[in-house]
DNA sequence: TTAACCTATCGTAATATTGCGTTATAGCAA
DNA sequence: TTGCTATAACGCAATATTACGATAGGTTAA
């Protein structure tokens, strides 16, 4: 159906699912990297560095900007983006969280 | 379009990318819990452990299987699934090297 | 005011994803 | 052989995503 059923799983595996999707498009991952990379926020820089159209880069931001884990502050005529920490560090706990759980069985399959 | 224009990004953003969709639908993050759980691998467990069908089931299996976070050895008439050790730890490592990037800035926006 | 911007939104087209029912297919047991 | 179980594959329908051009709104500078 394109639509996923949500209200099935469990709290925190759908925030891990909506956390994923901040990276699960190399645009995003893109953007995210350039965000880390510049300690100051930025507006449309993206549009120059990237190959894509402008309605495209924004449409990515609006996600990130849903998903939480960057915010944007009007200034003058510009967007300043940037990292929005809280959620950052949600990310890095969430996952790395999940990461640590695993341990190696000796050749299960 | 829906079609991802990843030669106009960097082998290690699509990287990310690709690994990133094991973790952004709740189900993918249901079965990956499941597998860390249970030390033995598993086959259909999940149809009878998630409310979703058999065909459903098998194919975030196989879109696991696809991005290599996950194996599965055929034993008899089922399959034995299980985290792929190397993958994962790529995974780990891809995303700490991603977090440990950010450094807090004072207040930027 | 006008002109030059930066952004956001809208509409459109193409493709991807999700979910399921329904079939194959393969192994094993009786 | 037959029957049962476990998987995989196929096809469909509904929805989501990606990308873009065109447009519109807001801000600053001239």
């Amino acid at each position: 159906m394109g639509v996923t059923k949500t209200a099935l799983f469990k709290k925190k595996q759908n925030r891990i699912a909506t956390l994923a999707k901040a990276f699960d498009h190399p645009a995003r991952v893109a953007i995210i990297e350039y965000l880390l990379r510049h300690e100051t926020c930025i507006c449309n820089d993206l549009v120059n560095e990237f190959p894509l159209s402008q309605s495209t880069i924004t449409q990515h931001l609006k996600e990130l900007k849903r998903i939480g884990i960057i915010k944007g502050e009007v200034e003058g005529p510009k967007v300043n983006y940037c990292i929005d920490e809280k959620v950052w560090e949600e990310t890095k706990g969430i996952f790395n969280q999940l990461f640590t759980q695993y341990v190696s069985k000796n050749d299960c399959c």
